[in-house]
This record gives C-alpha cells, sequence and structure tokens, in this order.
DNA sequence: GCCGTTTTCGGCCCGACTGTTTTCAGTCG
C-alpha cells in the first residue's frame, strides 16, 4: 500500500485547524493542530508508521493527534475532521486564501450574503454589497476587490527558493540607497526552506515612516499591501509578497533572529527565555522585572540572544524546532559544511550533449568560482532528447578535457550521467564504464516505472559511483517516486555508492529530510549543480543550503575531498563493490 | 489540543497595521 507522506498528513491537519478557525472554535486548538501539522510536516520519519509511545512523546503531539494518525493511516482521514468538513460549508476554505479575509469575515460574507467561493466573492465586491456588513467598510471592499483582481488570488503558490534569493539579493542594495542600515533578509528564505511563500527584510534605520514610504513607491513594487512606520508589506511585479521591517540599531539581532524564525523555534526560545525570568521580542531579551523593556539583556546581535539564552548560536537552516535548541544547550550542534569547504562539482553538462557552454566556459567557470577541480559531465547516449555521447565520443573528451586543464590551472575529469535503464541496467558495458572518470548513475525516462527495483539494481553495478536525483521530483511540478529509502540507502552504505543533492532549484533532491537519513545510515552525499551552463555552476549554492538544513558537515560530503582524494574514492569504492558483487555471485552460484 | 520543578486545571508569544471605531476587532506574520 503506498504510504501517507507526512505533507499529506500535515495538510489533513491543517484543514481541520482551519475548519475549526471558521467554526469559532478555541483559539489555542486551532494553535495545537496548526502546530501539530508544522511538526509532522518536518518529521524525518513518516509518521503514519511511527508507533504511539514514540508520537506522544513529541513535544507537540499528544494523544488527541497521535490517535487521528493511527486513524489516518487506516483511512486516510479521521473521523472528527469529516464532522467537521460536513459542517462547514465547501469554499469557506477557499476564502481564507484571499488577502484580508480570515476566520470571522469568512464567517461573515457566508452567513449573511451566501459567499461560498472566491468567485461570489468577487461578484459581491463589484456590486457594491460587501460595505454594508458591518466591520467592512468601502476601504475593506476594495482590498478585497485588489486582492480577487491579483493573479496569485486564491493560489497558495510558493516560490523556489533560489528564485526569491534572487530577487532579495536584487532588493537589498534598494533598501540602503533609501537609507536603510544593514538591510537582510530573514525569514523562510534564510532558513533555506525548498520554497518561500514572501521575503522578510529587516534593517535598521529611521522609524517615522520615511524609509517604509520610500520603499513602498520603489519600481519593483507592484501593490502596497501595509505601510506603517515600521513596516510595510508589498506585492512585488514578480507576484511575491515582500515584508520590510525597520528596527532600532540596538534591537538588529534580536529583530533579525525574531523575523527568521521558524515560529515554533521562536516559540522554544521565549519559552525558554521566561524560564530565566527573560522575556525575548524583536526589540530584544529583557528581564521580565523590566516592566518598561529599556534595558534589554541582549539584542545587538543574533550570537548575544542565543548567549544570553544558555545556547550555542545557531545557523537560521536549523532553526526550525527540530531538537536544534537542545542541541545548542549541549554545545553539541553539528558544524555544518560551508561553502568554503567545497572544492568541485560532480554532475554538469557542456554543449556536448545537452549544455549550453563549451567544456573550456565551463571548466574557466569553475576556475572563477574559485573551485580547485571539477567533473565536467555530459549525458550518455541513450538519453534522445538531450544528444548523449557513446564512448567513444566520452573518450575523445576526455582528451580535450585534461589538455584544457593543464593550460586552465583547473583540475578536471568527465563524469558520464549514465542512463539506467527499465532493467535498472546501466548504458555503457562494463568494459567501458570502468574506464568512465566517474558515473553518475540516474533514471529519466519512465519513472513511474518501479524506481525503487531499478536503483537497487542500478547499486549492484559496481561503477554507480553517484546516484543522481533519486526520487526525481520537480518542485510544483512533479511528485517524488515513493521510494523506500531505509532499503535504498543500506543498499548504498553497503557498494559504498553516494547520493547526490542536486542543487537545480526545482529539484533539490535528495531532500533535506532524505539527506539526513542518508547520512544516519552512513552513505556519502555529493552536492551537485547538474548545471546545464556557465552560470548554473552557481547552484553549488542551493546544494549546500539543502545539505546544510540536512546538518551535514563537511565530513558527510565528497566535496571537500582534495582531487586526488576523490580519484582514489572512486578506485578504491570500485573495488570493493567489485568485490562485493562477485563474492555475491559465488554465493548464488554455490546455492544454485 | 498540548503541557506540567507553580502538573490533572488553567494557562497557552507578541506586536504592527488597518479600518472602523470612540477604545478596539480582525488580520497577519
Amino acid at each position: 500500500m503506498q504510504k501517507l507522506s507526512n505533507s499529506s498528513v500535515a495538510a489533513l491537519l491543517s484543514e481541520m485547524a482551519s475548519l475549526l478557525e471558521l467554526e469559532g472554535g478555541d483559539y489555542f486548538r486551532v494553535r495545537a493542530y496548526q502546530k501539530a501539522a508544522q511538526i509532522i510536516a518536518g518529521l524525518p520519519e513518516e509518521a503514519v508508521s511511527l508507533p504511539q509511545v514514540r508520537l506522544t512523546g513529541i513535544r507537540g503531539i499528544g494523544k488527541g493527534i497521535a490517535s487521528h494518525l493511527a486513524r489516518i493511516a487506516v483511512s486516510g482521514t479521521f473521523p472528527e475532521l469529516e464532522e467537521m468538513r460536513r459542517k462547514v460549508p465547501r469554499g469557506l476554505l477557499e476564502l481564507l486564501g484571499v488577502e484580508g479575509i480570515g476566520p470571522r469575515r469568512a464567517r461573515l460574507l457566508y452567513d449573511r450574503l451566501g459567499v461560498d467561493s472566491v468567485a461570489k466573492l468577487k461578484e459581491k465586491a463589484l456590486a457594491g454589497e460587501l460595505r454594508e456588513l458591518e466591520g467592512f467598510g468601502p476601504k475593506v471592499e476594495e482590498n478585497i476587490k485588489a486582492s480577487v483582481a491579483s493573479p496569485s488570488a486564491g493560489t497558495t503558490e510558493r516560490t523556489l527558493w533560489w528564485e526569491a534569493l534572487r530577487l532579495a539579493e536584487a532588493l537589498l542594495p534598494r533598501v540602503a540607497e533609501l537609507g536603510g542600515e544593514k538591510p537582510a533578509y530573514a525569514g523562510s528564505l534564510r532558513r533555506g526552506r525548498e520554497t518561500v511563500g514572501d521575503i522578510d527584510m529587516v534593517c535598521c534605520g529611521r522609524m517615522d515612516g520615511t524609509l517604509i514610504a520610500k520603499f513602498s513607491r520603489l519600481p519593483e513594487v507592484l501593490r502596497v499591501l501595509a505601510a506603517g512606520e515600521t513596516r510595510a508589506s508589498v506585492v512585488l511585479r514578480s507576484g511575491l509578497q515582500c515584508d520590510l521591517r525597520v528596527v532600532p540599531e540596538a534591537s538588529y539581532g534580536a529583530a533579525l533572529s525574531y523575523f527568521t524564525g521558524s515560529k515554533e523555534h521562536n516559540v522554544r526560545l521565549r519559552e525558554r527565555a521566561l524560564k530565566r525570568g527573560l522575556t525575548l521580542s524583536e526589540y530584544g531579551l529583557f528581564r521580565l522585572k523590566d516592566k518598561g523593556r529599556k534595558r534589554p539583556v541582549a539584542s545587538r546581535t543574533e550570537e548575544d540572544v542565543y548567549r544570553a539564552l544558555g545556547l550555542d548560536y545557531i545557523p537560521p537552516e536549523l532553526r526550525e524546532a527540530g531538537g536544534e535548541i537542545e542541541l545548542a544547550a549541549r554545545g553539541a550542534l553539528p558544524r555544518l559544511v560551508e561553502m568554503g569547504d567545497i572544492k568541485g562539482d560532480f554532475h554538469n553538462h557542456t554543449s556536448l550533449s545537452d549544455g549550453a557552454d563549451s567544456m573550456r566556459d565551463m571548466l574557466a567557470a569553475a576556475g572563477g568560482l574559485g573551485l580547485e577541480w571539477t567533473f565536467l559531465g555530459d549525458h550518455s547516449s541513450s538519453l534522445g532528447v538531450a544528444r548523449g555521447l557513446d564512448f567513444k565520443a566520452y573518450e575523445k573528451s576526455r582528451g580535450e578535457l585534461v589538455a584544457l586543464s593543464a593550460e586552465l590551472g583547473v583540475a578536471a575529469a568527465r563524469s558520464i550521467e549514465m542512463e539506467v535503464d527499465r532493467n535498472g541496467a546501466l548504458e555503457f558495458p562494463a568494459e567501458e564504464i570502468g574506464r568512465v572518470d566517474l558515473v553518475v548513475a540516474a533514471v529519466h525516462s519512465a519513472l513511474k516505472r518501479e524506481p525503487q527495483r531499478r536503483l537497487l539494481e542500478a547499486m549492484k553495478n559496481p561503477c554507480s559511483d553517484i546516484i543522481a536525483h533519486a526520487s526525481g521530483r520537480q518542485l510544483g511540478r512533479r511528485d517524488p517516486a515513493p521510494l523506500d529509502y531505509d532499503e535504498l540507502f543500506a543498499a548504498a552504505a553497503a557498494s559504498g555508492t553516494a547520493f547526490e543533492i542536486n542543487g537545480q532549484p526545482e529539484r533539490q533532491d535528495l531532500s533535506d529530510v532524505a539527506a539526513r537519513r542518508a547520512r544516519d545510515a552512513g552513505v556519502k552525499i555529493a552536492l551537485t549543480t547538474d548545471a546545464h551552463s556557465a552560470a548554473q555552476l552557481a547552484y553549488l549554492r542551493q546544494s549546500l543550503t539543502v545539505a546544510r538544513r540536512a546538518g551535514l558537515t563537511r565530513k558527510d560530503v565528497l566535496n571537500s575531498l582534495s582531487f586526488g582524494e576523490i580519484r582514489e574514492w572512486v578506485r578504491s569504492r570500485r573495488a570493493k563493490a567489485g568485490r562485493l558483487a562477485s563474492a555475491k555471485g559465488r554465493d548464488l552460484k554455490s546455492r544454485g
């Protein structure tokens, strides 16, 4: 049976929270469901397959939610949710997606005007009927009209991390030009989430509204949602929402930490503060006795705030309330892999197959990024759409690369993204594949056809050095294949095969959760760009970000090795995998 | 619904902004 993913379980709990909210249920009960949904979405293991005692051991999950999960595991839903679905009119959930409409207004709209869809809402707004409702007025009606008319209305579409990062990095200097000091992005963007819902920015500067007013008038801004003295909330021309918050210089660290979150991480920090007779807000950490909040215990830098709470500095990528606070308290946080540890790339494409740039341009770009070495790759021949290379073409290009490497002063070797066929066999025959510098094994065609078995089969080939984009997912476009990672990683640990974290922004595959499990199973990770142009070698940063979220250190990733060490790693792992394969072969023969 | 060295009841993070108010509710992050 197909297992229920944590994200679909989380969606059910979120829906329950929204329905309760619409029903006017207890706020804290609503919060409890939201919190549980968030926790489960970030769990490294399948929530529905965990025993009850394990579940209730997780903070934020009690008997109630655990029993819902048990029901979900069997029937895909739980009775209380079905009950609420019957009670609350369909379509009210949809209204919650509209800016400026929360549970109260949604309820009022339904009760008084029979509004039960965004379409009907639009109709009533255009007819000018909304302003008649108490607490609505003409302004609210205008705002609703505007938000229903905008292209992103009603959708919960999120933006890929990389795209949001580029937008934010373009905006930061603009904020600085307006007089904002130390502008920085925060929120889920800074935490490196796969996708982000909006861009949060913080800066210091004048808190009289002038900076906010100027920001709201930037040409990049399509629409202003709110603009006060210290905060602006706008929709950018790209469609992405962006919030800017201006804080006093002395509060900068507290504010940065506060707006970086996650929400749950912040709640834990505040609880920790309270236990120490302190209170934490975006303005700083204060003694509870200091009623006027005049003299912060810490506030200037994030490091100060964490230190004052008895914690080591927690890198943003780990701030998801996934046990990082406990580790920080014990001084046991991992030292996350950094850009400086990354010496090269393994998987990319040149103009010899489907890349845009020549081997020379790719190698020069790698050198320009400060890489010590790199593999330059291409598809193997059977992937027709990508004009792949056969062994002869591989050998010829390899000779050219050796010359280029000497000329440009960047150590280099050749990799092939080798097709795994329907039976799990690699494309090149054994006598050829053994002479390929590095083999990145990948499933592209017939993705739905037994991906698990094919990957396991592929790893029996001693030359499967790295497995590419294992799940095959493309964020927002294609769901991940349902893989049993425990089984895959156990096989990979035995054969010494590494898994990549593919840095294409829509792939990010392995995911952070899967990469953590791979590391725990003893599997090495390769950070790769899968670049199809020289510019895309920058995707190393995307791959690195996923690795950091997974809690990986430099020892966990192959990219930190020197070129000589990498070549030796390939040689020795193939030798070991070869011995393993032939031992298994003998074993089968003797039994047969 | 969750949680507990103030533990089985009674709390539950906190502030900004807007619009419609005449002191505040609703929404958002």
